[in-house]
DNA sequence: TACCGATACTCGGTAGTGCTAAGTACCAAG
DNA sequence: CTTGGTACTTAGCACTACCGAGTATCGGTA
């Protein structure tokens, strides 16, 4: 049974890599770096890759080959018009779910008091 | 595809019922039921009952059966100490993500606002 | 030259969880 | 006796994160 976070990954994960995209292009290992030093150190390099994938297939990014000074081309990454709408979609699921869980937080918060 | 709606209740799902359960005992009719009046339309009724035998596998609630005066008996689930934790540690691991996500949407909102 | 470490990406197989769809069972009302 | 609401079960599928191993490029060092 893995942790908890790895399943509560599943479905904001990809809503989490299309945000990082939208503030600016990104490749791969840098993305995966900015989420190690934003606290989620546990998610698996693999994970990442395996997701832009996707995005790319799905048509939500465009992506283009940079050379690298230190080892091999980069993928680079960028958000285009259908990954908008997608992040848009993505912020408006997650208002749903997050203000219903916040509530029921606040009922049980009077059970679990001092916890 | 599946909506997002599905993905991102991975996860979450198993704290809603948690939480919900923590209020008081409820079996897993109801327990939909409520999910439904909350909003969660689209929650498929097979998945909350297949969540409460995985909660009752993983040890974390008591069952009882209660017989209804309209139907079959009810499997009336009610929180154990084992599932208190759970629901602890399930709160700490929605903070953590919800505050990094929350942080993401601010620097975004500057990109998509009036979206 | 030969090796090592950091950079950068790929791939196959596994596990967990929600959905679909169909079924079982009980009871009351028409 | 059929219909509809209540209440639970089950088999198989889809999606996504993880694990582990592999490939490739380059700079530095002995």
């Amino acid at each position: 049974m893995p942790n908890q976070m790895t399943e509560m990954l599943k479905g904001t994960l990809e809503g989490i890599v299309l945000a990082i995209l939208s503030e600016r292009s990104a490749y791969g290992y840098e993305i995966t770096a900015e989420l190690r030093e934003a606290g989620f150190a546990d998610i698996a390099e693999g994970t990442i890759y395996a997701l832009l994938v996707r995005l790319e297939q799905k048509g939500l990014v465009d992506v283009e080959r940079v050379p690298s000074e230190k080892g091999p081309p980069r993928k680079v990454y960028s958000l285009n018009a259908s990954g908008r709408d997608q992040l848009a979609e993505f912020w408006s699921t997650w208002s749903f779910v997050a203000t219903r869980i916040e509530q029921l937080r606040h009922t049980d918060q009077q059970h679990t008091e001092g916890a």
